[in-house]
DNA sequence: ATGTATTATGTAATCGATTACACGAAAGTA
DNA sequence: TACTTTCGTGTAATCGATTACATAATACAT
């Protein structure tokens, strides 16, 4: 075990006090700039390194900030992570990440976690929007801690959020399909009470009433996230009256799980059946019969993110401010609902 | 702002010390039952949390754990992630992230800023093994801070490693495509100073040489892990005078490469060219041509990291306890190398 | 020479919790 | 009764760094 060096060490060595070495360290004006020298170039001989978690204590500052995700195994989240990471990385901040499994308990846990652990700020995206009571969340704010959700957001008076206009991808992908000669276009959507499902949702609706094609309610099912949903989704629209020519899957795994199915079926794809996903999962991309998605620009986000946590930091003083960056949604155009192109 | 409420404003309330109440709360059996409950009760309605950053301080440990990765968008990292976090989570540990890029200046400085950090334990995915003169791992052991490697390891003395078993892992799936009828496979390979790149090659040698096929060196190409790469490489072999018939990629994306440019040479999978790829990714299996790939269960690694961790946190005074874990690999027999069964 | 800035450093409190040691009170023993 | 344990709590140091305030030392002005 290497002997843990503190300013005491070094001061004791100089004969001069901690205190002197602090300020020497610190760059402090008043100190004479031979004292200086000495001291930095003490302390570098006997390989100094300052105790964080003292300067934590005395500072009330961790340099540790938290990302809270559904899990962190997707590659949307992976991505937005690596955003936060990436931007904040040079100002000296490390990233704590916590996973919710889609919990709201646990959910809530992590946050009473990250605030306890003394995190400058947290960075998030909602689990489950019902519990409108919930302490958590005010926990945080109490403690003036930078909150910002970044996707899947929550209205709160005073906090930041970073989100992809999800109205405007769900209207593009609808309106792409429609270009496309599609006439009878349903939609995978997932838990409406989350805001971008929401608007994804109204997208599509709006899309088609503005291209004078019918809303069917019937055309709307709510599924998971997952190949598995997708594919009973698919057979419920299928084995109706008139059954769909197209679809716009608020989730690309859906939209895989359409796919296969619609295959099985031997329905030729984009021929007889048109199909866009949301999200730009990489798989997406790499499929022989690759799939048209909206791309939410996670990085991106992430970095978004992390620049609106940088503003806020340090300005706990001011007014709290609340900023809502929407960050334009990219169609990438691909096989699946391509009749002209490929 | 809520008042922060500390051991001493509860001793204040109660006419008592800060240390009768720490004692209390920390169900020191020196304190008399009446007394541990009021203040356990007073803790509560003052709404009490302990600051862990002033534990941190005085204990020596943070209940942070340090992870390393190249980059946490690969869902084989990110899995790992989720294993660690899941399994660590339960006792009270958060794990912090970092990045490396594989850049091995950027992973020495992960190294010292965790240290620095006081975390109380590292795990890591190393990037470069090149060299062995490194500071940053000494810095780490002397310590004493346990250090655990996952999937890309390092040699050196009194560090656990958990890993999968890349030469069986080359081996089986040499064996499988040589059971498909193959007789002149290619590899590509990654940096082989790495450990996993060279075992996998070593496996596909070996299954070569055991079963009466010559080993070829043009064979085998070095190739980065993406599509582009992939493309390229398999360019090179086809326009050998013998062409390969089959190839096991060390790595997904390269074989997704190779599969791509065979398609577009019309050259068709598996009849006339078998693949095999390693990681499993997710779109290996999503596929219309579903890839044939070796999976690594990057959840259990993860898990079972974070158990070795646990395991040698709290025994530093023991001798130091070097365990290696090799993880069983597992095929994933796909329609890129079955001729037979789809 | 005396008084006043200016500069550099020391003193000591502080951040919040833990804990070795001390000590008074109660209980047990002879 | 007197003496020893045992029990419960208080005192104060400690973890390592920062910083308001005090003070010593020097420079400068009159």
């Amino acid at each position: 075990m290497s002997e843990k060096i503190t300013i005491y060490d070094i001061a004791k060595k100089l004969n001069i006090t901690a205190a002197t070495v602090s300020r020497a360290l610190n760059n402090n004006p008043k100190i004479k700039e031979s004292t200086r020298e000495l001291v930095i170039k003490t302390a570098a001989s006997m390989n100094y390194k300052q105790n964080k978690l003292a300067l934590a204590l005395k500072s009330g500052r961790s340099n540790n900030i938290g990302v809270i995700v559904p899990r962190i195994d997707s590659n949307f989240f992976a991505s937005v992570i690596r955003g936060i990471e990436e931007e904040l990385h040079p100002h000296g901040y490390q990233v704590i990440i916590c996973q919710t499994h889609e919990s709201p308990k646990r959910e809530n846990e992590n946050l009473y976690t990250l605030i306890d652990a003394q995190v400058d700020g947290i960075m998030m995206s909602v689990t489950d929007v019902t519990d409108e009571n919930d302490g958590a969340f005010h926990y945080v704010l109490e403690k003036n801690v930078p909150l910002i959700f970044f996707d899947r957001s929550k209205h709160i008076d005073g906090v930041s959020s970073v989100t992809v206009n999800d109205f405007k991808g769900g209207y593009v992908a609808t309106k792409h399909l429609i270009n496309e000669g599609c006439r009878e276009i349903a939609h995978f959507s997932g838990d409406q009470s989350l805001e971008i499902f929401k608007n994804r949702f109204l997208g599509y609706k709006q899309a088609l009433l503005d291209n004078g094609l019918t809303f069917k309610e019937e055309y709307v099912i709510r599924t998971k996230s997952s190949v598995e949903a997708g594919k009973e989704a698919i057979d419920v629209l299928l084995a109706l009256d008139t059954p769909p020519d197209a679809l716009f899957s608020a989730s690309d795994f859906a939209a895989l799980g359409a796919i296969q199915e619609l295959k099985e079926r031997n329905i030729s794809i984009p021929n007889e059946f048109c199909v866009a996903g949301f999200s730009n999962e990489p798989f997406t991309k790499f499929m022989e019969l690759s799939i048209t998605s909206v791309d939410q620009s996670p990085l991106e986000m992430g970095k978004m993110s992390a620049r609106v946590f940088l503003e806020q930091v340090d300005k706990t003083d001011t007014i709290k401010i609340e900023k809502k960056v929407v960050l334009a949604p990219e169609l990438h155009i691909r096989k699946s609902s391509s009749r002209t192109n490929f």
